[in-house]
DNA sequence: TGCATTATCCTCCCAATGGGAATATCGCTA
DNA sequence: TAGCGATATTCCCATTGGGAGGATAATGCA
């Protein structure tokens, strides 16, 4: 089983977290639910197969253990698998692929009522909101314990703030837009003439400012 | 055949296009590629069979013609399928998902070097500022010629706000990330002791601030 | 006029994925 | 001692991604 096959990005993400410690399938499938979620979402029930291909390609070995008479599997890295991992480091990675479809709504909101378009901006809104306070429990947390791997806080600082710097986005443009749109008689509504010019210098502004 | 299923989200985003003029699939798929890509991206294949869904549920019709000898199908929505369209647009949509192989590098890299980690970073900058740029000339396009569809100028500058947000948010992180990196002697530098709760602090004042 | 791209217009296929259901044991608490 | 949530997986199927294939039409340019 779990024969063919090249190594996926999901696999390598996996070999990631065993680079740092040996776990069980259902402790990585944890991780990836838990970490990875925001940046490297998959199902569940994918989670179980990826070791196999990595034990497959000898960049994991597997062991057996009993607690009672549960078996359960502890995958560790081998040598060969942290080298697959440096060489996969090495490429660049592939650009971000989005998909919200509260957004999609927002796109095609003038089929609906302005009262819909508002009810869905301030849904988004709303879910941004619960999104820092996670964040900040996150960071208190880690403000506090120092986290499980002291070695690797630098990195998690750069992980966590870009994920916030993303909800933080969605948030202002949120607040902005229910101003914004409560403003307008209908969602057919002109902007005003120059607006578009003003986005685009606006941006100019942004790109050179850098 | 196209009988069972019920409708998928990406369903609903082609009925949306068809609420706006009738189009040949092809066009359609084309739409797909150029505007709904950033926020609901679908392979292409599939962009076929979809329309055939919606005519098997009455949403829309389709007309065969032919250009010379080649055969087309053009779609347009029906009145249930502006009722269903309108329906949809009611419900609160689905939260992002955002998959970002880049940034899972990133998350990664300890078990790297940190000349990957810089080249990364660096990668990720490069990918915003060509997306800064592209959406520039989208601005200045609609900025002279109004775009196709004036009754949807509002929606549409909606829409670009939300895009440059997030491709910013990223150009602000890279840059931010490359000089913070490059004042680190490797990749397992510690953050200064009160990073965390300066981040926290910052989340705060910010979502405060709103 | 002829020729070569490029655009239009799809269909088919397979491996991979999502998402849920199913199963069973462990360990704690009421 | 019964029940419940956490641990620890497997299985399944409809849907998707991604690429290959193939035909005609319109165009640009030599």
């Amino acid at each position: 089983m779990a024969k063919r096959k090249d190594l996926t990005t999901t696999s390598l993400a996996m070999l990631g977290l065993l680079a740092l410690r040996p776990w069980t399938t259902y402790e990585l499938a944890q991780q990836m639910e838990r970490s990875l979620r925001n940046f490297w979402p998959r199902a569940r029930s994918k989670l179980y197969e990826e070791p196999k291909h990595l034990v497959a390609h000898g960049l994991a070995v597997a062991r057996r253990e009993q607690v009672g008479r549960r078996p359960r599997t502890v995958y560790a890295i081998t040598p060969a698998g942290r080298e697959a991992l440096r060489e996969w480091l090495r490429r660049p990675g592939a650009p971000p692929a989005l998909e919200y479809e509260a957004i999609l709504k927002v796109f095609l909101a003038d089929q609906g009522t302005k009262d819909d378009l508002l009810a869905q901006i301030r849904h988004i809104r709303a879910w941004a909101e619960a999104e820092q306070l996670r964040g900040q429990a996150f960071l208190r947390e880690y403000a506090t314990t120092g986290g499980p791997f002291p070695g690797r806080l630098g990195i998690i600082a750069l992980m966590v703030s870009f994920l916030t710097r993303i909800d933080d986005g969605i948030h202002e443009w949120a607040a902005w837009a229910e101003e914004e749109v409560s403003r307008w008689p209908d969602v057919h509504a002109a902007p005003d003439k120059q607006l578009f010019q003003r986005l685009l210098e606006k941006s100019e502004r942004h790109v050179a400012a850098d």
